[in-house]
DNA sequence: TTGTACGCGTTATCAT
DNA sequence: ATGATAACGCGTACAA
């Protein structure tokens, strides 16, 4: 079995590194370079990767974690787009990629394995407003992107959007229509997108001259909460619902329809991420584009800067959202797509 | 900065191999050992994987590789699962893993990644009758256990349920039950589950001197293909109807209701999985246990069966499956949980 | 119990 | 353009 450069060299009749300049691309005669291109094909020889990274210190490999519970992560179609776009990316660059799914307790096994030194640098989703798993690896001397950030990141290389304004922008669109009692279906507490989208909203509401009095109820960025929020809401007599996303504003939707009431007539609703099935609803649904895709992307990018000039300092990146307004707050005659925001 | 054994070896004044036993439980003194670990622990020191591995042949590290769309893959909580059975023997055994989801063309970019020598192991998902990556896997001189099986993979490593008996056994329930006309929602045609389930509900009816003339439509594992599905058996005079997966009977079950049926009076309901929402759906429905999470623990064990014992030769593990009775077949009358079937 | 020394497969530097 | 040869960091016989 040919298994090593060795082998190779012997049978092709050169040295060693005469091969590896084959494999590499060096520079090698067109000659040799034709001789021993055939013994390679004729053995589909790899190389060690181990072997490789050892000597080169570069693995050509990526780690990537998603932080997050399990349960969530496969839910949520937000974390196959994001996927997708690193994926794009990387495959792109010849990279490979290790993926880690939320392990909940063991943050400190996670820590060991990518602190090995077979990584080249690791992106890492930073949902939480305390996540020691993230303070560990800006720490270490690994090359680290967020997804998203935290206040105290900002020395750190991310890639986010900007929730405060989005948020304004859909509860000032909102207020711009005339609703006067714009409630708001929160994201998981103790998130950045949860507690971002509630200041925008605020800021909104206040500079509007609204009060939130009463208008707040506690979600969790799914569809149950959506549904138990709306009821409260409803309550209390909105003619507005802003959800902190898209899945909490088809939990509200269903519980708006169950009433009897009509969108956008009695309550008007936005929601946030615009994910596929938001155009879908009945009525259509006002969100925030967040573009998942290109935010994967985004990142993957970011991190390749980052190892090509390690020394350039960190990278902040703050993506455009968009307000996509459609019949949930506009209703069936005006129908508009709003302007970029974000910087 | 302390990053090699040789720098600990300094720090402590005992040899590199001293402290390489001491990280890695080899023969050491009390004495020395303590101040070894002293070291050790003021430094955070981290060994390095890739020499690691170079030096002693295994990683630690194994592959995981979900074959199919990234789009399904977030969709369906049976990955979550899976992964969630694997990840709880894998951390056990403190072995790390790298996961690959659907790269959809770049079968062989995948390939050369699993075979630099780098993994252990591998795990891959074997869902479609025809699958390259998968035979490129079993070819290779890597150790692989596969996640369900093709009929050519019998001297394949593999895990994996009896479908065929296990949909016999739902269909034979449905028959048993008096119900004469028996539909199936199939799933996605070309892939392993979807044909066996076909199998199995064929050869129940069969045994019931029953015909499955007309009974029978196409499904992709899907909520979507449920819901169009039943508008067909309906149309048909089915009553009853075997779907492919919970998914599918979910919605079936929407169709059903949107027509005034009643279930199980009107229409029997049957799914595959028991998911979690399957118990709760209106009425609780009558499925095929098929304990996800452990087959995804079963798998990884097997395959360190296999890296423990290299020359034991295949491992072929088929997993009980439980018929589940709920009240979308027997009403609210009866209610029993059947016995377990499989081998 | 501890240290010495070699090998793992590759890259990279230096001669030639 | 090509070939020796020295790292890379660790495990592990073997010797002491």
């Amino acid at each position: 079995m040919v298994r090593t450069l060795d082998d190779l060299a012997a049978l092709s009749g050169v040295s060693r590194a005469t091969v590896s300049r084959v494999v590499n691309g060096g520079p090698v005669s067109e000659a040799t370079r034709r001789r021993v291109m055939a013994v390679l094909e004729s053995t589909n020889y790899r190389p060690n990767l181990a072997a490789r990274t050892l000597a080169s210190g570069r693995s050509g490999v990526v780690g990537v974690v998603f932080h997050i519970d399990p349960h969530l992560l496969f839910q949520d179609p937000y974390f196959a787009q994001l996927l997708q776009g690193m994926t794009d990316v990387l495959s792109e660059q010849a990279t490979g990629m290790m993926l880690w799914l939320g392990n909940r307790s063991k943050e400190e096994t996670l820590e060991q394995v990518l602190l090995m030194g077979l990584l080249d640098g690791v992106i890492v989703t930073a949902y939480n407003l305390e996540d020691p798993l993230v303070d560990g690896l800006l720490a270490s001397s690994l090359p680290t992107v967020v997804v998203g950030h935290r206040r105290a990141d900002r020395t750190a290389s991310y890639v986010d959007v900007d929730h405060v304004q989005a948020a304004d922008n859909v509860t000032s669109h909102l207020t711009g229509i005339g609703r006067r009692r714009v409630g708001h279906i929160t994201g998981r507490r103790g998130t950045v997108a949860g507690e971002d989208r509630i200041t925008g909203y605020r800021r909104a509401m206040a500079r509007a001259g609204l009060s939130t009095d009463g208008l707040m109820v506690d979600g969790d960025f799914n569809k149950a909460s959506g549904a138990a929020g709306a009821v409260q809401l409803l309550d209390r007599g909105v003619d507005a619902i802003f959800c902190a996303n898209d899945a909490t504003a088809d939990g509200a939707l269903q519980t708006i329809r169950a009433r009897g009431l009509k969108v956008p007539e009695d309550v008007a609703l936005a929601g946030f991420d615009d994910l596929e099935f938001a155009a879908h609803l009945d009525p259509p649904l006002t969100t925030v584009r967040q573009g998942v895709r290109q935010q994967g992307a985004e990142v993957a990018s970011t991190l390749f800067q980052l190892l090509q000039d390690p020394g350039g300092g960190a990278r902040r990146v703050i993506l455009p959202t968009e307000l996509v307004i459609r019949q949930s707050t506009v209703g069936q005659l005006q129908q508009a797509t709003g302007g970029v925001t974000g910087a």
